[in-house]
DNA sequence: GCCCTCTGACTGACCGGTCAGTCATTACTA
DNA sequence: TAGTAATGACTGACCGGTCAGTCAGAGGGC
């Protein structure tokens, strides 16, 4: 009765990390809607019902796998921070570890993006999962101002001025994704190295709409 | 047959445009993979088959929906940059008043959300659209140094440390999403205000893995 | 060691529902 | 009437989630 140590096939802790990691990765992949269950189940060697063993639903899969994800990240920091440092300053470096690590891994920014887009497109889950709202304006307005904010600061501080246009092009490219493409079939790094040669022609393409396709 | 004006119901730039907005509100609402062709459709005042009429598919209708918002965002800014600047300086301006454009419009973040995640789970489309992958590449590696740096060196920078709690505490909120929700249920500004008496059972917290809906 | 019982982790066929995309039909104008 | 724009019922595929049934192996009696 007391001290159940692994009984039958395999551990029931470690065939719940083994599908966590595989839905982790199908999510950074895919995304929340695009991955499938069976294909997780798939990755995991598992049965789609074995899934259901484990998780309540896919939402709650994919909180887990997140969850599972930021205590990776966590117990990678944590240990690292001395705690001679007064809190404040525990807080800004154990921020410091986790940024370092975030940007180390290759699917942070995907599982990050997933996250932010689940809760874009539920807010319900804002609530239910105990997280206030004003909490994740917050967060949303911090990002969006960071990333805004980031690039213009960026893009016209004297010091790095020489980078203003990759990183504006860059900017615009992000924002449109293809309004650019027919110039940016051209190569790239070229256009920045002449920039002055063809941003007439760039701003005025930038003009014109955008008549993909022909309009019949 | 000159001045061709409305002639059957509705012109048909018009309705096409009128799908557009209305495509455009629902992908910024629920994303890519949610937001149904059929409710485009319905609040766009079309039957389903009428969106394939003006649209090769769903995908095309994404990007002809963020192409056209990105157009209306070109013409609104790129009309006010003075001609009589030299081109790397009108390109600048065009990126500034791109952002501050960016930043007044509610669904910005949204549609940059949703083209973001489409291309990162979407690798062939890259090709596909004459984006080139360095091209994006280049776009995710700014928009993930920017958001992180910019992140960092808010946090750190002495001009605004005493911000820096409730940054940081946004940047681990917006990373896990759900790790801190037993914490962040208590009100979280009130937190914030006394983050030193409370940082310590935060990281106390944060070390430990987050066990929830226990594991039986 | 052998056999039998019993458990529970696991399976995969199946369900109701939704999706993107199609096309025969209708509605309407000129 | 001729011709086109618009429709919405329909299709086949796939989705998340369920559950009756399977079977490897633990455990107990001898």
């Amino acid at each position: 009765m007391e001290a159940t140590v692994s009984r039958k096939r395999v551990d029931k802790q470690e065939r719940k990390r083994e599908i966590t990691r595989a839905a982790l990765e199908l999510f950074a992949e895919r995304g929340f809607e695009a991955a499938s269950v069976s294909g997780i189940a798939q990755a995991a060697n598992v049965s789609k019902g074995t899934i259901y063993l484990y998780f309540d639903s896919k939402e709650d899969l994919f909180f887990s796998a997140v969850a599972a994800w930021i205590d990776g990240m966590v117990s990678q920091t944590s240990g690292a921070i001395s705690p001679n440092l007064r809190p404040a300053e525990r807080l800004r470096a154990l921020v410091h570890a986790m940024v370092e690590l975030f940007i180390s891994d290759q699917h942070s920014v995907r599982i990050a993006a997933a996250v932010f887009q689940v809760y874009l497109c539920n807010p319900r889950l804002l609530s239910e999962r105990n997280v206030t709202r004003q909490l994740f304006q917050g967060a949303r307005d911090a990002v969006t101002q960071v990333l805004l904010d980031g690039v213009s600061q960026r893009a016209f501080h004297p010091d790095i001025a020489r980078n203003a246009e990759k990183i504006a092009i860059n900017l615009l490219a992000y924002l449109d994704g293809i309004g650019l493409h027919h110039y940016m079939s051209k190569d790239y790094f070229d256009l920045v190295e002449q920039v002055d040669f063809h941003l007439d022609s760039l701003i005025e393409h930038l003009r014109r709409p955008c008549a993909k396709r022909g309009d019949e």
